[in-house]
DNA sequence: GCCAACGTTGGC
DNA sequence: GCCAACGTTGGC
């Protein structure tokens, strides 16, 4: 199975890239789409890349990378009453909330916003760029990362 | 199984 | 803070 490339976004207010770099690995908790869980679950595997994106910031926009560093296991803070990720409809038994771990890989230079992902050829297309696409995990493909990662790792345009 | 109501996401 | 887009819920 080819290595495969996916964009994750957080809300850096809840945890930015500047927290995985210190914690070096986290769990990625809290993911309540079953689209997104189904990409974690089914497709993330060790060693994927991720593309860090910030959302909901000014502006908005990848900001590093990221691997995956352990597959898919039940997400336990669904069980959690004092979470604020509880869910009574998934238990241990039945867990029906999944998660992956990331491991913190590079922080780029500059943060490649959103409105450069919409007018970068070859970076157009990407899900993120579309209106309404609310996935908090994406797909990428394999030339979108490399391209993303060559424009954080230089200086402004 | 339909669909209206509601909640959430997230850019602007 | 607004609101468009979309997902989920629940009555029927």
């Amino acid at each position: 199975m080819a290595k495969r490339y996916w964009l994750m976004k957080s809300e850096p207010a809840t945890y930015s890239i500047e927290d995985l770099e210190r914690d070096g690995t986290t769990q990625w908790e809290g993911i309540r789409n079953y689209q997104a869980r189904n990409f974690m679950r089914d497709e993330m595997k060790l060693g994927d890349g991720v593309l860090f994106y910030h959302s909901s910031t000014k502006p908005p926009g990848v900001v590093g990378t990221a691997i995956v560093c352990r597959e898919s296991y039940p997400d336990h803070f669904a069980f959690d009453k004092s979470s604020g990720y509880f869910d009574a409809k998934s238990s241990p038994d039945t867990p029906r909330w999944m998660m992956v771990d990331v491991q913190y890989q590079s922080t780029f230079k500059r943060l490649v916003s959103l409105v450069e992902l919409k007018t970068t050829l070859g970076l157009e297309e990407m899900l993120v760029t579309r209106k309404g696409q609310r996935l908090s995990i994406q797909p990428v493909t394999k030339a979108e990362f490399q391209l993303v990662k060559k424009l954080g790792s230089k200086k402004a345009p």
